[in-house]
DNA sequence: GCTTGATCCCGTAGTCGCTACGGGTTGCAT
DNA sequence: ATGCAACCCGTAGCGACTACGGGATCAAGC
């Protein structure tokens, strides 16, 4: 009735996540436990759905659900936690970084291979070649 | 013995990859079972060691295991077959792109979060409203 | 030949972050 | 009042391993 209390598939279409997922955050306690609805469905506030859209664009932003949690911890605890905040976005960065080097190595790799695929008389495959070294 | 027949721990260190994933590469069909000792104990030949190889290279190169599996059927089938195993590595190639490009632009955000931190005088953390967008 | 300690056996369960399934209940509009 | 969408819950599956535990086997030293 009037819009007071968002359905579970409301809250998670609102903020882009499947409704299951919800449920998850829920279980894990990443999520705080709604009301319910006299018959037991849940029932969501304004807040929650700030929450659950924390987390989805953190997850985004490729944070684990247990770097998440502590981001919430020091979100809920005040300004003076900006630094750790800092700190641990600029880690993230850290490993977001050796996983674009990775990647950008082993891409590397593969093009070279594929490259040499097409340069022309191989007797064997490059690429099998290259996996097989 | 005479150095005929490697133990699974053998094999496995000498392809640099985990005694356990080497009994788990023969549970799903990724490795072919090896003789036995009387007593039981697994007992592989060099080719078992160059079809390790292969599988831990190609993860090393991004491909999943059933790419894996399939570049592995191609391997043996002949040369005719270079342009299938292109095709697949020109595919890992695009979708490795992909997540480069996707690394890149979350990097960004972030850095630019991180950034209006060390700006100084932010009235919330920048880092926890980006999060909260 | 016997003992010791490293290695191996097997099955099962846990990891991360969801997603799917299925059978039953509730909510709401007609 | 009825129909059906949406919800409930618990459980199992994904990929690619990794860990655990209790028992068997292997190889080397004495």
């Amino acid at each position: 009735m009037s819009g007071r209390g968002l359905t579970i598939g409301r809250l998670a279409e609102s903020a882009g996540v499947n409704l299951e997922t919800v449920r998850y955050y829920e279980r894990i306690g990443l999520m705080p436990e709604p009301g319910r609805t006299p018959g037991g469905h849940r029932s969501y506030e304004p807040e929650h759905r700030q929450r659950l859209r924390f987390i989805r664009r953190s997850r985004e932003l490729g944070f684990g659900l247990d770097a998440i949690r502590r981001l919430i911890a020091l979100s809920e605890s005040g300004v003076e936690t900006c630094r750790e905040v800092r700190d641990m976005a600029q880690d993230h960065i850290t490993s977001v970084d050796a996983k674009i080097a990775d990647l950008q190595r082993l891409r590397r790799v593969l093009r070279q291979a594929v490259a040499d695929c097409s340069d022309g008389v191989a007797v064997r495959c490059p690429v099998i070649e290259e996996l097989g070294s």
